[in-house]
RNA sequence: CGGGGCGUAGCGCAGUUUGGUUAGCGCGCAGCGUUCGGGACGCUGAGGUCGGAGGUUCAAAUCCUCUCGCCCCGACCA
């Protein structure tokens, strides 16, 4: 629990609720941590935590501490501050890019604002580690990281500065790896069930830092970032980053079935017919029967991509495959200067340029690709008698209805926020930067590495993106900054306050932690302004309800209230909110 | 970085097209009074470098140039 009070004087509050939503806000979160006065926007993506929603931060990573010390974790706190010369060492200033905060000291020494900490944990182990006798080890931090972000978004969702809890294992053997990733699987799940928040692990792609394997825990919704492919019968499901997928079969009729004859290419005419779409609707053909080129500057280099007509290239995917740093579409001069025609290009006698195929090409038959010449194509193209690839690999963006590789049940589409990601890392950073330890044999080994991390913002905002209604944010209970919410109405009538004060003071001393508006407002002001806060238990005392010497009782997420008598309320409360 | 939008009081906005007095409105804020179970009412009052710099003009929130910042959509991530 956050160690500050266990109560507060809603006159006295540091933040004020707002009557109308500021208008920057789009989400729901957003809206409602500002129109809540929990946070203040300071600059893009970089914002400043009130009283309130400091307590829920704080609630959060402390259910995070528990289960990770639950499973062996150890905590401690790393620099922010971090020579540039370490993220050389392992190449991540280029995995990062600009996406790291760089600054130099007054000795013109190079240094950035740590956005993760592997290289920082795995020098610190190297030092302090020589032997399997040392291992397993868990380590972690709940530290605030900098990103810069290419484009901040949604109040807390996407920040430049947020706080993380970030745990670092160390194992002697894949086996062992393998044990502390589902461990920490484990105590990611607890965590999120905890915080009242219904979560999905995903198979996600590593990015910038790096490692073979890795899960994503999603939140469900609808404004989430992120689009979660997962199987309508087994439990198959993944980011579309990473998602596989078994595509549909190519267009019927047509010669479009891998079964059709391989037919003599012919070229076509194809006046002003550039997209896809345009091309298959003149030549009345499906859209999976003609192939797509798709340029890409990969670290300036082009890259000529092909893939089925009616599939979409994932560029996630064609990172990975081509492993650059760097990966944008090309630009009409470069792609000219590759001698392509836009719009008519055509891996048919293509050489010079980088060529990478997606496998749905070798799906069909007799294709219509394009001449690579102005206003024409080419009929009955097959791979690989009329073109090859440098490199067949599967770079295609899953789709809702295409079959999941495990089962063949057609795959479904839902959104998600992000909450936590856990990699394993193996020994990419351990070799780089000579993290070993001796083994029972006495040979020295490089340590295999974990890494798992939780946004603790970014889960806040996932909260209220599923807890709240109209009038404003519904608490989880573990993660509320306050339990109850003590609301007195008429409070210039001396028997209220006298005994809305008796009751403040009984509920404090019975432990629970109240926050009590003593304000001399309006009635609608303080119910609305109760709603709006989302504390889960409401407590209303009025000249009514003590007319029957009684308060009225609601949880926050439901309709009904209750009257309960005022002698041993707070026993009645406790049972409703635990 | 590409595309779109916006900067006027703490918040929400009008005014800018067509330059022209002390720059308005609602909410909030301060004081007094009346109210008191779902964002009450009256009176009085405080609060503004019109994002910034330069320019045009007798005169600039308004026109021109530059610049800074913020939001949204796409490429990146907890």
């Amino acid at each position: 629990m956050p160690k500050k009070g266990r109560e507060m004087r809603l006159s006295k509050l540091f933040g004020k609720t707002l009557r109308q939503t500021p208008a920057e806000a789009e989400n729901v979160s957003h809206q409602l941590l500002l129109k809540a006065g929990m946070i203040h926007q300071l600059a893009a993506g970089v914002y400043s935590y009130l009283p309130l929603a400091l307590r829920a931060l704080q609630k959060i990573e402390n259910i995070i501490r528990e289960e990770m010390d639950a499973v062996g974790g150890q905590e401690l706190q790393m620099p922010v501050l971090q020579p540039l010369e370490m993220w050389r060492e392992t190449e991540r200033d280029l995995a990062f890019g600009k996406g790291l905060f760089t600054l130099s000291d007054r000795r013109e020494r190079a240094l950035v604002l740590g956005p993760t900490h592997e290289e920082v944990i795995t020098e610190l182990v190297k030092r302090n580690v020589q032997s399997y006798r040392d291992l397993p080890l868990l380590l972690y931090q709940i530290q605030t990281k900098f990103r810069d972000e290419p484009r901040p978004r949604g109040g807390l969702m996407r920040v430049r500065e947020f706080g993380m809890k970030d745990l670092y294992s160390f194992d002697t053997d894949e086996e062992a790896l393998n044990i502390t990733y589902q461990k920490m699987i484990g105590a990611y799940k607890r965590i999120y069930e905890r915080c009242g928040l219904d979560s999905v692990v995903v198979e996600a792609d590593s990015g910038a830092i790096g490692g073979k394997e890795s899960h994503e825990f999603m939140v469900i919704a609808e404004s989430g970032e992120d689009v979660i492919l997962n199987c309508s019968k087994c439990d198959y499901a993944a980011n579309v980053e990473k998602a596989e997928s078994v595509k549909p079969r190519g267009g019927e009729g047509g010669g479009g079935s891998e079964k059709g004859e391989m037919l003599p290419m012919e070229e076509v005419a194809t006046p002003g017919k550039i997209t896809i779409k345009e091309v298959s609707s003149f030549l009345g053909i499906p859209e999976s029967q003609t192939l797509k080129a798709v340029f890409y500057a990969a670290d300036g280099e082009v890259v000529f991509v092909a893939i089925r007509g009616d599939l979409e290239v994932n560029e996630v995917k064609l990172k990975n495959a081509l492993g650059c740093h760097e990966l944008r579409l090309a630009q009409e001069e470069e792609v000219a200067k590759a001698g392509l025609v836009a719009g008519s290009a055509s891996p048919l006698g293509l050489s010079g340029v980088k060529q990478v195929g997606d496998p749905s090409i070798t799906l069909g038959a007799n294709l219509v690709a394009g001449a690579n010449k102005p206003d024409t194509h080419m009929r009955n193209v097959n791979y690989p008698r009329d073109f090859t690839v440098d490199l067949l690999v599967d770079i295609a963006t899953a789709q809702a209805g295409d079959g999941c590789l495990r089962c063949g049940a057609p795959l479904l589409t839902t959104r998600g926020i992000e909450v936590g990601h856990v990699f394993k890392l193996g020994s990419f950073f351990s070799e780089r930067m000579g993290a070993t330890f001796l083994n029972r044999d006495g040979v020295a080994r490089p340590i295999l590495m974990g890494c798992y991390g939780i946004g603790i913002g970014r889960l806040l905002a996932a909260a209220i993106e599923q807890y709240h209604d109209e009038n404003g944010i519904i608490w989880p209970t573990p993660i509320a900054p306050y339990q109850v919410h003590l609301c007195p109405l008429s409070t210039d009538n001396e028997e209220v306050a006298a005994r809305a004060e008796s009751l403040y003071a009984e509920l404090k001393r019975e432990g629970l932690e109240v926050l009590f508006d003593d304000r001399a407002e309006s009635p609608g002001v303080k119910l609305n302004d109760a709603d709006l806060l989302g504390m889960p238990l409401r407590v209303v005392l009025s000249p009514r309800t003590l007319k029957t010497g009684s308060v009225e009782v609601k949880m926050r997420g439901e309709k009904e209230v209750a009257l309960v008598p005022m002698k041993g309320v707070s026993g009645k409360l406790r049972a409703m909110l635990f």
